[in-house]
DNA sequence: TCCGCAACTTACCACCCGGTAAATTAAATG
DNA sequence: CATTTAATTTACCGGGTGGTAAGTTGCGGA
């Protein structure tokens, strides 16, 4: 018993904790990168000591690939979502409800979109670092899939696939480096504009 | 004098040594960021010791401070001579410089472009920061002058000034965080052709 | 020649990190 | 109510970190 009367720490059922601690060291590892994310601030953060969370995760890079494999994974389920939403026949269409939810994912989750997009390359061990890059690779092949079906169908010139997919995926994935949670747009907003310039460009006709 | 027959350390002059310092240091930050870079590391790839290193910088913290300012300086003065060497009147073309002169920054220079453009960010104290974001803001206005410039002379439609810079400076930024150094294309080739599709769009006319 | 100062080394400190072992507690089970 | 076991705490360790104090080296100039 403790000695003096401090509250009692509850206790979960593994299940939750475990869900707890990711959403925790996401936040954290978004924060400050996973070096510098000390252990004892995602315990602390969980309500619970530093040596607790080893009964959950082997150590802290299992924690890592567990954060960065749950975000990736999610990513993909909203992606397909939003796509199955949209006529397969409209490549045009589709290719914008894949930047729209990409968008709309990086406001409603940002820390988790961080630790997918950033957080990841510190997964150090190679077998780890290549099944989360598989996800990502299916993430972007999603896009590159519309872009091919929208040239076959004639919708787009040819500049190449892959070019064509990175420099969106590039606008995109850059977001969350300036753009502002309190700022005058949303990033589906922003998303929107910069796909209306990607598509028609800059020059005056 | 040395107990053994050791190599005696060289002594350099202070200003040969701050720079030497400031080299090692950007490549080391560039490969494993400012937190996880060990002044013992930068120390080591100088041929000297840690405590020397206090001697040259006050602390870690004024070590990357002099790093970025350094590199921001540099980049500027990249962009100036580039510019300097395109009509005034020429906005496209002074907008083409601009983009193909960080690229090939991006390859001459990796280690002091990720520091300049990804590190800086480890800064802490809010009045470097707020130098350094000065010196970025001059970077990023260099663009958006030219591009005004293309807006006023009727050669670019007008979208907004900073979501067009933004556009453009998105897919720049990015280029080293997929690029190879070794691979088929050089970061200008890349950026020479993203700017085409930026400036005359992905939609079949 | 010798002195002075710039440039460096050696030795150390306090602190924080990831990780471990063993004891302890809360809660479900019979 | 006793037992079991999942969940957690306390106490600790070795190692690496940024940083400091005090002594040492070597070169340049009077």
């Amino acid at each position: 018993m403790k000695a003096d009367g401090q509250t009692t720490h509850t206790k979960m059922p593994g299940e939750q904790r475990k869900a707890q601690i990711l959403e925790a060291a996401t936040e954290l590892f978004a924060e400050a990168g996973y070096e510098g994310t000390a252990l004892r601030d995602v315990a602390e953060r969980c309500g619970m000591t530093k040596a607790a969370l080893y009964y959950h995760y082997e150590d802290k890079e299992a924690m890592l690939r567990a954060v960065v494999e749950f975000r990736m994974g999610r990513m993909n389920d909203m992606m397909d979502m939003a796509l199955a939403q949209v006529p397969d026949d409209q490549p045009l269409d589709r290719i914008r409800a894949f930047v729209r939810a990409s968008a709309r994912h990086i406001d409603d989750e940002r820390p988790g979109w961080v630790v997918a997009a950033r957080i990841f390359w510190s997964i150090e061990t190679q077998q780890d670092r290549a099944a989360v890059v598989a996800l990502r690779d299916r993430y972007e092949g999603l896009l590159r899939t519309e872009i091919q079906k929208a040239i076959d169908a004639g919708l787009l010139v040819d500049r190449g696939v892959g070019m064509m997919a990175l420099m969106i995926l590039s606008w995109l994935n850059y977001i969350p480096r300036w753009h502002r949670l309190d700022g005058p747009m949303t990033s589906e907003q922003v998303a929107d504009t910069f796909l209306d310039m990607t598509l028609d460009g800059l020059r005056a006709s």
